[in-house]
DNA sequence: CTGAAAGCGCTAACAG
DNA sequence: CTGTTAGCGCTTTCAG
């Protein structure tokens, strides 16, 4: 490989001159560089990254930590992030926990080890201090983790009484909630709260099945719901995850009862797969771009060095039209 | 930030010294070595990875392209393959291409810049010229890079043989084969061919919807159904991708047709969503872990400098039994 | 305009 | 065992 020393030999410079030319900084006479662009392309030579930013004192690269990327949602949302990043010239590192929280500390670790400039966070399966022991950029979305860390996340509490109202307007009174209340404190457990206060502010009952949050899979529903079929008989409205409403279509059409004549469904997230049914499902939605919109907004102005940074962003959520409520 | 001389500085040693304790390389007496942690805690000094690997001449990341984040297939690849470099001790760096050859091409381009160390590439928006001008570590999953560039993918062709024997076995009589061949030289074809070839064999009928191979659009599906109606109510069996047999399911649940009584549907990829209906969708399966760790162990050895690896390497497919062929 | 020189933070001989 | 020294490849003053 060729560096910036044999260019500048070549081309009979010195290699301030080049690396002049090469970053369009300073003045470089027309004859220079001509000799120099000719001895770029005799040696083929490609300026090396690495070592271009160690002066530089950065890496271009932001860390993006998520619980899965097999959740339709976290891969949604880190395919937006990485082409916003993008725009901005950064490159995106990413890592799945998987729920393996020395994982997560790793990645964490690679903050302070300068080798991403700054991480953008989804998960959570560490304490939360060890993000908050860090003085670096870090953004963390749908987790708080203290007044020193922008948080962004959707507008869950709207979420949650935008599914409440929808029941309601379709007469439900018996309505089941099903999904897991994060441990930590979490906006998105706002989903529940909300949903729940305006039933009960509406005189409807709710019950709440209570799962492990990072259910990923299919077949546990099946069980759940298996184990809690008089429930589910006896209730005219549901409110759950993406996944959860799509298994409950299932299993409803199983027991023969009929959506949505018998029973309300209504899905949390609104992720590709509430569109694979015909009609789709009734869905709250996340807005995924807005959200990694503001994530990577707010990393690059954190990098920058910026002020100013609003300690919370909420995003909007909005319903989905569909067949199921 | 603390940096290693202030380390050496205030443990009275040389800067050598602490390298030589930071990694385990050469001795230090027991008495340097109790200063020089005693710094490191007081300084919380945290080596920077970026000035370390600069002498390394390496980056430690390797960056993995894909079409789309949000194809299931990629999102489970692409976790796999994180997983797996992280046990190599690699950080891995994504690219959507989203079809957009120029983001492609700019990150290939940071393999010669040397902010990877090698790629790993299930994409091809660009020209393969692209690639194979380059002489450092790439690996192609499902496309024919040529002769220089090692090649992982499953075994199409016994997929496509699978699928036409479980139809045939079912006593199918005229099928369908809904997808896209890709443009270029990609092994997935074969899936196409040798379910052609197995049918023609036997004397059935084969027709063939072609797609955009990309169309992650689910709602596009619906419309060539429409679009063919006749064709798709002519047929006793059909050979999809996931998204296609799982839309199809729907779309002829809406048109009165039985599944599979009245029609055999077999799904390609055999992805997360085959199991969301139930019973699950039949459908052959790529073993994404060991395309993963395939990609993975070639590249590592790649970037290890290491001889003898395969050109190709062909990963089994097997068929996942279900309840709608 | 330009080159020498001093870093960026760390590794790795190589004489002590 | 240890410190000095010379890089890794590039940026960035700062006198010419």
């Amino acid at each position: 490989m060729a560096t910036i020393k044999d260019v500048a030999q070549r081309a009979g410079v010195g290699i301030a001159t080049v690396s002049r030319l090469l970053n369009g900084t300073g003045y470089v006479s027309a004859d220079a560089r001509r000799r120099i662009e000719e001895a770029i392309e005799a040696l083929s030579y490609i300026p090396n990254e690495r070592a271009r930013n160690l002066p530089r004192k950065k890496a271009g690269i932001v860390g993006v930590i998520i619980p899965d990327l097999q959740m339709p949602f976290y891969a949604s949302f880190i395919r937006q992030v990485e082409i916003d990043l993008h725009e901005y010239g950064y490159k995106t590192m990413v890592c799945n926990t998987v729920e393996i929280s020395d994982r997560e500390k790793e990645y964490v670790d690679m903050l302070e080890r300068s080798v991403v400039d700054g991480i953008i966070t989804g998960a959570l399966s560490v304490d939360e201090t060890v993000y908050q022991q860090i003085d670096r950029p870090i953004v963390s979305m749908d987790h708080d983790l203290g007044p020193d860390i922008p948080l962004i996340h959707s507008d869950h509490g709207k979420g949650g009484r935008l599914a409440a109202e929808r029941l309601l307007r379709q007469g439900c009174k018996n309505v089941l909630q099903i999904g897991g209340l994060f441990p930590a404190n979490t906006p998105s457990n706002d989903r529940y709260l909300e949903f729940e206060r305006v039933m009960k502010e509406r005189g409807v009952q709710v019950r709440t099945l209570k799962l492990d949050w990072n259910c990923m899979d299919y077949s546990y529903y099946r069980e759940i719901f298996e184990r809690h079929k008089e429930e589910i008989a006896g209730a005219d409205g549901v409110f759950a995850s993406d996944m959860g409403a799509l298994a409950l279509c299932h299993f409803a059409s199983g027991q023969g009862i009929r959506v949505p004549e018998e029973l309300k469904i209504i899905a949390y997230d609104g992720t590709d797969m509430t569109r694979l049914p015909y009609p789709v499902l009734t869905a709250v939605c996340q807005d995924i771009p807005l959200l990694a919109r503001n994530c990577v907004d707010t990393i690059m102005r954190l990098i920058q060095g910026g002020d100013g940074i609003a300690y919370r962003q909420t995003a909007d959520v909005f319903l989905q039209e569909g067949g199921t409520g």
